[in-house]
Parts: C-alpha cells; structure tokens; sequence
DNA sequence: CTGAAAGCGCTAACAC
DNA sequence: GTGTTAGCGCTTTCAG
C-alpha cells in the first residue's frame, strides 16, 4: 500500500541509462538525443513520475516559492492583493505560500519562522495590528532573504515599501466632508503605531487645520476600526451628548459598524451623520446608502510587490537598494457623505 | 552581501564538534550532555541559525505541511473552513499550504502539480465550479498521498470527504418558504455537476413536491450563483411575466443579485418576494432586509478535514478506509423571508 | 551523446 | 556522550 514515489533511478533502471541522462532528458538539455527524451518522458508521463521539489531546491538552493504574510485572508483587499501578486508569480515561474497572522504578533512571529526555514526565496508581508518592534522581520532579513513590504509597513526598517497615498487620500476625503457641510467631523481610528492609520489621521487633521475648522479631542474616536468598536465609537459620541455631523472612519469596517448604530438608532445617513470609509470592501457597495470609501488599488498594489520581490530574488548577491513606491488610490463617492444631489 | 546560510556544520565547526552531536542537541536528544546542548543552543540564536526546512524533508520524507485547495479564499465561507484548518493543523505542528483555483479547472490542475510535487504531505480540497472529471485528483491520489474533500466533493471518487446536509436544508429552507405563504418558489441553482447544487435542487423540488405545489421550468434558473447571474435571473423572471413569490437561492451570491434587482425595481422583499440564500455570507446580515440564509459551520468542517487528513497521513502505509462526514447544518432565519412578524 | 561522482543540509543507524 | 558514515532525490561538473 506503501507506493513509492518514482524517482529519477527508477526510470533510468527501467531505460538502462543512467539518472543524469534522464535528468537531462526530463529538462530538455541540447545534448541528449531524440529518441532516448522521447523514451523518457514516455515513461515518465506512463509511471507518473513527478519530480520532488524537495530534492530540486535543496540541490538548487531556491525553491521559486515567494512566501505572502497579511493579518487575514477574509479581507476583500488582503485578498485582492495575493491575486495580484499571484498573477505576477505565476507568469515568472514562482510559486506562492499564504500565511495568516489573524492581527496577531505571536502569530506572525511563528508563521515568519516557518517561512524562513527555507520554504520561500522571499517574502511579501503586511503587519498585523500588535506589531510595533519588528525584530522578527529583522532576522528574517538577516538570513538575506529578500522582503518586500506593503499597506501596514514598519518605518523603522531600511526595506523595500510599497503603499498608497493615504495621507493625501485622508486629506481629500476630509475636504469632501466638508464641502458637503460638515463641520464637526468624528475621527474613527486605529493605532498610530501602523503607518497607514498614522497618516490617514495626520491627513484628517491637516484638511480640518488647514480649513480652519477645529481638531477637537472628544471627535477623536481612537480604535474603531472593527464593526463592534466601531458600532460603540458611535454609540458613545451619542451618549455622551458630543455634537457631530460626520465620521471620517479610516477602515470601512469601523464605518460599518457607525451605520448600523445609525441604522437601529435611526439616524439619517447622510442627512443628520455623513459617513466615509476606508478600503472600498465590497459589502460597501451593498449596504443602504452605499459607503463612499477608497480604492486602494489592491490588484496593481500586489502586482508591483510581487515585480519588487522577484527582482530583488533574481539580483541575489548584488547589493539591492530598497525601493519605495506610492501609489495613487481613488476615493470612491458613494450616498452615505453626499447631501446635495 | 550573499549572506550564507548558517548550517549545523559552521555550528560544529565553531563548537569543535561534528554536524551530528549538533543536530542531536538542537533535538534535545538523551544522550548528549548538559553543557553541549547550552553551547549549542547559545551558538544557534546568536548565529541566527534556521533548520533548512528543504534538506530535513528531504530526509525524513516528509514535511508537516497540509495542502488546502480551494475557488478563492475571499469567500467567507471558505476562509473560515481555512481558519479551521489552521487551529487543528497548528496544534499537531503542520503548516498550512494555501493555493486557489479561481474556480479554474485549468488553474487547478496547475496548483495541484505543483502541490505534488513533494510540496504536501497531503491535501485538503473543494473542486472549482467547473470542475467534471476528476483525473487530476486521482493522480495526486496515485502518488500515494492522502486527499480529503470539503463541501463540493466529486462523488466519482472513493476518497474521504466532508459535506452539510444539502439536501436536508434545502428541503428544509424550502418549507419554510412554504409556510410562510409562498406557492411559486424559483429556484436560482448552480452547475449540477457539482454535488452541493445538485443536493439543495433535490431537496428544493421535492419539497415542493411533498407539499404538492408544482415543480415548474420556467421557475427553475439554472444558473444564477453569481451576483451578477442572480441579478440577471431575477429581471428575466420578471421580463418574462412569470409569476414568482419567492427565490430559494442556492448560494448567497444569487440571492444577492436578486435583492439588488428588487431594490431597483422596488419590488417588496419579502412582502412580494421571499428570498433565502445559502452559505450566511457577512453581507446577508448587514443588507436591507437582512438575508435567511444556511450557515455551513465552516469552521467545523475545516477542523473536520484536518483531523482526518492528519490522521491519513500518520496512518500512512496501513491502508486506509475513506469516511464520508455529513454535517449538520443551520438555517438563519432573517427577515427576507419571513412574512408573518 | 552519455556516465560517474560529488554534494545541497540534514538525520539516524552503527560504531567506539 | 560523541564521531563516522550513508543516503534522502536531484543536478552538474568533469570525463570519456
């Protein structure tokens, strides 16, 4: 019951050959002849003869595996991503291995370990919302493996990056509010120690600063970016009597869960609270009224990580200077911000 | 800058000691001292050392890593199925190997090659929609390598598999429709090639059936899983003058469709159509009116399948007896369907 | 055009 | 308690 894997040696006993001849024939070197590659891959093809991978890129030493690392596969942008960077992948020839950290540090710690026991030729990671010190990455890179960052990325490490405008995005939709009327515009955060959350608050600010409208402490709802915190963000400015007439959420999730306080405490949308989100997740679309929120580009983010990744990979040994790129996300203007027409 | 990779032997060789007493102490192994094991360890972490995962699976044959194939992991349903998975899988020290067909027949072969080429020591698998014969699955099975099914299982193979009680809950959701005044029930099915769509139109018609309302083709749309072929169903439902009071949808999707067309077309749900769903997407809570749907307990079954597989690929050798599991699963009753408080 | 032999990094008999 | 050796399956010089 046992069945051995064939190997190589098996189909050169059965040939009379020898195994570096089939290996030669199996990858069509020029110089082994018609009919014995022939005879080879007929066999090959007849015992069902796959190579092992795990004899292959020890022998190598690379395994065209490049290692994804984001908080959670259940996030319509996390997985707009990994498609992105597996179309990229699969036309250069690699391989790609999905790890979740489920928003967890211990998690990650773990799932980075694994990767870096020489199961992948590189990484593509995105931080999860506990990490603040990056050691873990930092071995990582020591070992020389290359590692391309995007969204959630660590400032303090010297490695390539690639992001989306979300301070200017932040800024943008900020105005957006205010152009509509509102003036006391509630801020739905998640933790500065991630960039991304960092910069669409600094962009909320600058656009209330620079509008001279007042940053007020009480419209600062620090971490509400899931549904439940985001549904209590709201809750609380209600009870607590804070005068507000929009949510600048920076994560659509957060504003999910603003609207359906909204929606249970029948407040009008856009009417009495205007509402933006944050990742243009597809159930945005869906709920009534629809969101307005941002397009982060989740496809082209993953394409150029992927492009990123396999460079660095493929320039192994020639020092690499990391590279940054910022893309340009869309905002998306959608009933749920939008009084006038 | 090619930073060489610490192996046991640069350990031994600081250590003045050979590759095999450092490999026993990293293993904790009886018999080597106190103060070795110390030395080595000390050395390990300050050189970084990492175990080369490529050279150990080589040689003990196998790599604790559990393959999950499945259409996409951005589906609620099948994330949490891979959510589950992961615990089971963590807790008895194997990795986790995602890769997605993309409901590709096509892609599916290619990620399954490359699965078996030594990457897996087993896999975890759900078939794409257009997905009908099954040789590519038997040649991974002819490798010797355990396989277990989730959800949509090929009923051609003799292999372990998971399912939920489709037929049941169809029947079951079915008469709920029933009871709740509907007497022209359309039905918005998927691909019948593959079980789960075959099993709730089974037990969608015969419902209809034991209650003696008619089984009638024009209400029957056959295939209407997507949002947009819901969608298009439901207007051609209505175009073609067919009388209609509900849509049993045999995915969350469909159902999706057709409640966006009835906004459109502000046609009253469920006043004028009930509608139901199947597999309690996130979405059919948060729509208007909130969607009765079929939860699958997804997470369940990923535990489930994990078990099994672990437990195949331990037993390896023994000959196995495939089991089928049928889980039981659960309708969530909202108001898109209930017409009576 | 094909063979022989070494070695990728690790473990596990088998010595001593 | 530690060292020696062979070998997992493959590729690739180097010979012929």
């Amino acid at each position: 019951m046992t069945e051995k894997r064939i190997t190589i040696y098996d189909l050169a006993r059965q040939l009379n050959t020898t195994a570096s001849t089939v290996s030669r024939a199996l990858q069509d070197h020029p110089g082994i002849s018609k009919p014995m590659k022939e005879a080879v891959r007929k066999l090959a093809t007849k015992l069902n003869y796959q190579t092992n991978y795990r004899a292959l890129s020890l022998r190598k030493g690379f395994g065209n595996t490049i290692g994804i690392l984001v908080p959670q596969v259940n996030r319509n942008f996390f997985a707009t991503v990994i498609h992105g960077i597996e179309t990229i992948a699969a036309a250069s020839g690699y391989h790609v291995l999905i790890c979740q950290s489920f928003e967890s540090l211990s998690k990650e710690k773990i799932q980075l370990k694994n990767l870096l026991n020489g199961r992948v030729d590189g990484l593509i990671a995105s931080v999860s919302l506990e990490t603040k010190s990056c050691t873990h990455f930092e071995s990582f890179m020591a070992t020389g493996l290359p590692l391309v960052f995007f969204d959630r990325v660590p400032d303090t490490m010297d490695v390539s990056k690639i992001t989306i405008d979300d301070y200017a995005s932040a800024y943008k939709i900020t105005e957006h509010l205010i152009a509509n009327g509102c003036s006391r515009i509630a801020l739905f955060g998640g933790p500065e120690h991630i960039n991304i959350y960092r910069n669409r608050a600094a962009g909320y600010r600058d656009a209330l600063n620079d509008n001279k409208l007042p940053v007020s402490g009480e419209l600062h709802c620090v971490n509400a970016i899931t549904r439940e915190t985001g549904y209590q963000a709201m809750a609380e400015l209600v009870s607590n009597g804070v005068a507000f007439d929009a949510v600048f959420a920076a994560g659509d999730y957060g504003a999910l869960g603003a609207m359906l306080y909204a929606r249970e405490k029948r407040i009008d949308i856009p009417g009495a609270v205007a509402i933006t989100g944050y990742a243009n997740e597809p159930f945005g679309e869906i709920i009534d009224p629809p969101l307005t929120s941002v397009d982060q580009h989740g496809i082209e983010m993953g394409r150029q990580s992927a492009r990123m990744l396999i460079e660095e990979i493929e320039h192994k040994g020639e020092s690499y200077i990391p590279r940054e790129i910022v893309l340009r996300s869309e905002i998306i203007y959608r009933p749920s911000s939008q009084r006038n027409g």
